[in-house]
DNA sequence: GTAAGTTTTGCAATATCCTGCAATATTTAT
DNA sequence: ATAAATATTGCAGGATATTGCAAAACTTAC
């Protein structure tokens, strides 16, 4: 057997179950695993997967890249963001935080409305880019390993120019009395910033995020607009915030 | 029996089955081995199959939409990027340009080297997001449709902070009299920014570049220090270059 | 931490490829 | 038609590539 057929096999496996293990394709193919692992590595050079570990998975360049990670989100986050989707209407200035959640409501935004749209996070951007009629401006900055977002000084300054109608942020933490809270101070320095270039704030959160804390400090909590979770349960924690004047969603 | 019979034979035998083996075509056309190898080198050189140890596949495979319609990710590019590779050293500042030869460098680019890349691309951010040792630095500003690349004054103002070693750029058209040259002009003129903000500039080019000229010009000629191309023929056109003070590679 | 699984590295066995050469077939020039 | 030039073919060898194995280094999960 050609060296040939077994990449064609290995490709055809992958677009087919967008996955490939080392000892299926060694059983499959009657070659050793080391043989499997040396053409993945060789088609990994070419660009055309992605070595993991115990096999491989597709890798393109653009939006696809961002699948893997979106794949594991829950459902909270879907109910999450179709909510978040009726706050945004045509013709505004959308600020994106670079959070998952955020990317969720990225990735469900209908074809058609206008919006420009300001973010660091490089899944929106690539999202948004096949909308037509949504404008993305990118926040530069440094790239933040293991997180597709740019921070920093860069990043900062970039935001500050704006006034946006809206800003989406992915919660990590808020409470009432402690406000909104993050574990990354430079993440949080980025956040603190959205929120000061845009009028309204939309707070996406789990449930499981509300009256907790984190090391830094973001913003305090009446400075929310609305707060969207993935359920309105109507107990105490809820009390609290509406007393803000804040809206639950 | 003609070569041209064992020539339409194997042709035919790679049409039907994708893959021809050397053994089996010796002992069907009853020849040695070693003619057949011949004619498949022969057959390659016309371009008709790909010769692959042991035998041969087609040339451009038929089921494999695996390649990117993004990057026309053809041979020639790949063959300039692996050249550009040994252009860069650790630690060096590189700029990345936004494309798709720029790209592909970036896909090829080994894991353990040191480098603070800066770029407009977002394909080029987010696969070297996973590289440990390579700070990106992203250029902000307006997403080009279609593109996935920044233009506008963000990232011009951004890309001018800095004085890089080197800076990979893809080229349109390239002419010796009339320069370097576009088909767009925002594009142009980032281009013209990373050059202004480099020391070095690589031009990635394939062939058919060279003496073509598009509409926005970019930069003279002479201000690239090397123009890498997928073929190094001695022909009329490398001369030029050459007496220009520009390496040919 | 440990243990299980995975990757890397070096190595040896095998297969394939390239080169030069000689024998034969084919073409060309006279 | 004949000799010389050219092309094709098979073969021997040394060079190169591929493969599987095993030990060591590394990851991951618990």
């Amino acid at each position: 057997m050609l060296k040939e057929e077994r990449f064609r096999l290995i490709l055809d496996r992958l677009v087919h179950d967008q996955k490939v293990y080392l000892a299926g394709l060694s059983t499959l193919l009657n070659v050793s695993e080391d043989t499997i692992r040396r053409d993945i590595k060789e088609l990994a050079e070419q660009g055309l997967l992605k070595s993991v570990r115990g096999g491989a998975v597709p890798h393109s360049p653009g939006p696809h890249r961002f699948k893997d990670r979106i794949l594991h989100d829950t459902e909270q986050k879907q109910i999450i963001a179709k909510k978040a989707l009726e706050f945004l209407k045509d013709d505004q200035v959308v600020i994106f935080d670079g959070g998952t959640s955020a990317v969720l409501v990225a990735q469900l935004l209908p074809k058609d409305v206008h919006l420009t749209v300001v973010t660091n996070s490089f899944p929106v951007a690539t999202l948004l880019e096949e909308h037509e009629h949504v404008e993305v401006l990118f926040a530069g900055g440094r790239l933040l390993k293991n997180s597709f977002v740019t921070i920093g000084n860069d990043t900062i300054q970039f935001l500050k120019k704006f006034r946006a109608d809206i800003c989406l942020l992915g919660i990590c933490s808020i409470h009432a009395e402690l406000g909104v809270t993050s574990p990354n101070f430079e993440e949080s320095e980025v956040k603190r910033v959205m929120i000061e270039s845009s009028k309204e704030i939309i707070a996406l959160a789990t449930v499981e995020k509300l009256e907790t804390a984190e090391a830094y400090y973001v913003c305090p909590t009446d400075r929310l607009s609305v707060i969207i979770t993935d359920q309105l349960a109507e107990d105490e924690a809820f009390k609290v915030y509406t007393e803000l004047g804040i809206k639950m969603a």
